[in-house]
DNA sequence: CGTGAAACTGGAGTCGT
DNA sequence: ACGACTCCAGTTTCACG
């Protein structure tokens, strides 16, 4: 993970269908060369997946939320993990320090939909209660979505 | 948008460099075909762009947290976005219901640079306070990052 | 770890249906 | 709208510095 390294990923993450050509002309390179670092950045896990962005609304998921999720008593995060992970809604979560026991990320169609992932959730048993804020507009989406 | 769109855009997500062919094959079309779709859906806006997913730890970003933004009086969201993209740390950020203004995830190197960020937005004359949650492990992450 | 050139594969555009 | 075809740019692999 040198300076060129970085280079390539920030380009890739521009247009991660850039010839390996073009790539190395940025950085001083052959396509050859690009192409084995790509492949190593890859092999190691750096690059995940090469991927698509997409519009959210449009695609019938313009309505998110984030939800605090607060437990009765301690609760494994594996078993945070399971309960959450077979919401589809459920886009992203974590545990977090303070008073929530877990932030969760939800996406749905709509407000209706929103609500019924929502009341899916708080149907675990372990969970005591929760607390949303409903994504009213977006101000800063660095990596988009 | 019909169904073989959504496919198409389900397969693109898992491996966007995936051959028009074999895309092709898996909804049954041919490639020519599939590549006339995937370029309306790009000219459309559906599909924003082609990127890479970087692993954020091996990037040197393995610090997060979420944070509550409460402002003084009411302030406009136009003057919380250009507050918020001024930050380099902020990856997301959008104004919420609930009793906090607007609510921004920030990335990091270590929890030193989360410290200098968050106060270089609690530095902000509208910002009244904040109210955090650094992560501590992430349960579901079905976009990745 | 780098380059350059060979062989090959997938993409872009244009047909015809 | 889809499928088939051609041409070329880009990828891939290899021998070599």
């Amino acid at each position: 993970m040198d300076a060129i390294d970085r280079a390539i990923i920030d380009l890739l993450r521009q247009n991660a269908r850039a010839p390996f050509g073009e790539l190395g002309s940025r950085v001083g390179l052959s396509a050859s060369a690009v192409k084995r670092r790509v492949d190593r950045l890859t092999a190691a896990g750096v690059i995940r997946a090469f991927t698509v962005q997409v519009d959210p609304r449009l695609e019938g998921l313009g309505t998110e939320a984030y939800i605090e999720l607060f437990c009765r008593g301690t609760v494994a995060p594996a078993d945070l993990r399971r309960i959450l992970s077979a919401e589809p809604a459920v886009v992203y979560a974590a545990t977090v320090t303070g008073d929530a026991d877990a932030l969760v990320h939800i996406r749905s169609r709509d407000i209706e939909s929103l609500e019924e992932a929502l009341e899916r959730v708080r149907s675990a048993p372990s969970v005591d209660h929760t607390r949303s804020a409903i994504v009213l507009s977006r101000l800063v989406n660095r990596d988009a979505g």
